[in-house]
DNA sequence: AGTATAAATAACCAAGTAGTTATTTAATGG
DNA sequence: CCATTAAATAACTACTTGGTTATTTATACT
């Protein structure tokens, strides 16, 4: 019969490392880089050690990569979840571009994991297909938001989606990104 | 009688070493961002070395610090050099814009350096008297401009000389940032 | 010419860093 | 139950890295 186990019982949990490794690994990268982060400090912020983040995320640069990519994947994810599909052009435009300043502000380690990722020329990003995948219908949503309210009469004929998007993201992303150096 | 110098003359030229120094550095933090940034590539590249490095700049943050306080007085010199004030307002405005982009584009390190600065909540120039001085002559410049425009009715009332400067700035420098990780 | 100053170089060092090896032990499944 | 698998830990290593020390020598100034 065995006893009482000892005091430390070591549950074992794989996936929860990953995710605890994941969300260290956001952390550190948002606050110095990829240059500036250290692999000792994830492992510790994660309560976890160096041997399982090799071992489950490969290395340094390829923990990186996933970390950014899952940044974006939750990103894109939450605006696909606005349904703006459900709402009249004016109002799913203007729902938009509340959800980009909010989140920008709610989420900030996500721009400065993104432009950590932009000095990199974003070659983690482009190597991945899941992001591919995901700005492609983005883009497509946009299109067909514009087209709905173009048909309406509201919107302005032949918008481009990608410029559009950049407009909405722009003054909130420099605003914030530059609220330290900004004059 | 002395004979022909040795091979290696050896000239000394502390200016010129400190500009190399600095220009190297300029590169090296633009591409790696301060934590990714090698103390012995900036010497190398310089064709000086380490000790030079920090006899003239103190330490690898020291010599950040000095770097994007360059890069700002830079930019802010060939603005001001612009002399938008002997141009009609609408003229001006317009020059002024173009010149952003120009200079974002021509020195891409500026903006990645930026970047970098803003991950660190612009710490370095925050406590630099250089560039505060220099930030509030820029806005008073655009007050002047607002002003002038205001008066000659083709500006519109009341406009924040920062607000505009944001305005000019974010989508310029969003779209150039983002051009690598954007859909 | 002789001397003091400081520019330049290279070799060095201690601390830090990404990545590994060795070992233990919880879970799984026959 | 027992054997196999793989999750977890800690100690280790080869190399890098920021910063220093020791030394040489061009230059400026008497």
């Amino acid at each position: 019969m065995t006893l009482a186990k000892q005091s430390k019982p070591q549950v074992r949990d794989p996936d929860a490392t990953k995710v605890r490794i994941l969300a260290a690994a956001t952390q550190e990268f948002a606050k110095f880089g990829l240059g500036g982060a250290r692999v000792d400090r994830i492992a510790a912020r994660a309560k976890s050690n160096k041997r399982m983040l090799y071992h489950y995320f490969g290395n340094k640069d390829a923990l990186f990569a996933i970390t950014v990519e899952n940044a974006y994947e939750q990103f894109r994810d939450q605006e696909a979840g606005l349904h703006l599909d459900s709402l009249d052009p004016v109002s799913a435009m203007q729902r938009l571009v509340e959800f980009v300043w909010d989140y920008f502000i709610v989420n900030p380690e996500f721009i400065t994991l993104v432009n950590s990722e932009n000095l990199h020329k974003a070659k983690h990003l482009k190597a991945s297909k899941r992001t591919t995948d995901m700005s492609r219908k983005f883009v497509a949503r946009m299109q067909a938001l514009l087209s709905r309210g173009e048909a309406a009469g509201v919107f302005r004929h032949g918008l481009d989606p990608v410029q559009v998007n950049i407009s909405i993201a722009a003054i909130a992303y420099y605003y914030l990104t530059n609220r330290f150096t900004g004059s």
